[in-house]
DNA sequence: TTGCCTGCAAAATGTTTGCAGACAC
DNA sequence: GTGTCTGCAAACATTTTGCAGGCAA
């Protein structure tokens, strides 16, 4: 089924390009859906994921963040305010991948590269303080 | 503080090598200390994360995990049985942040390696089954 | 028409917290 | 002695689910 809430809850999460938690996408697509229930995204959220169309994030202690980008490429966290940003290192990435291909132990299908820092933003609040 | 409960909660989690959750360290404990509750488990566990003695894992949609092995090592997260194993990566780690201080988008101060697919196990099982 | 989907509200899950008494330092 | 800790239970936040009706194919 591609129902009107799906869809709008896709589109809403492809125009981002930030990593939006479910209540966060609940609020955007009730602006031009209001009836629209936090179930109801929960459950297309999950749908998509499943579909591997859309991706989880976790961190510890943290709500669930969503990302509709599925090339390869890594996230960077930031521990002052909490925002996710992407991170593109292709050759990175590539090394890993082929380290992946030689392990003998697990059969590896996929792997995460997540920084944590603190984000050029907050840096320069510090920078400003100081 | 170093409390018993404290201590016991530690010891259990250094003994086990594998990544439980607060309940089954709860269970745990609870077998030489019957009286703990488990909120007291949770807070001596995330005061150990804060002071970096021991690390939470988290994956999107399960609970938290904890590790009390702080030294730099990868995890491999098993999607049929769900179970966490270590897997020390010595070069891919040391290149990993080799690049992370060439890096000029933001502070990067850490980062996590995590691999995804079907445990040694679980690929055994499949094999027996065909 | 049929089966998956929705909104709503309640339930379930995992984790945190307020309190009065207890223990560590 | 005093400040942090504990057990207990209640509260909390996030996510899932049951249901009756609705929409997509």
């Amino acid at each position: 089924m591609n129902t009107k809430q799906r869809k709008i809850i896709l589109a809403e999460l492809q125009a981002l390009r930030t990593h939006p938690t479910a209540d966060e996408v609940f609020a955007r697509v009730r602006k031009t859906m209001p009836k629209i229930s936090l179930g109801t995204v929960y459950r297309n959220l999950n749908k998509l994921a499943d579909a591997g169309i859309i991706l989880k994030l976790a961190q510890p202690g943290e709500q669930q963040h969503f990302d509709a980008f599925t090339d390869d490429h890594s996230h960077f966290f930031c521990n002052k305010c909490h925002k996710i940003y992407d991170l593109h290192l292709p050759e990175m990435m590539y090394n890993v991948s082929q380290a992946v291909k030689t392990n003998k132990q697990h059969k590896i299908s996929t792997f995460k590269l997540q920084f944590y820092g603190v984000c050029k933003q907050c840096k320069q609040k510090e920078n400003n303080n100081d």
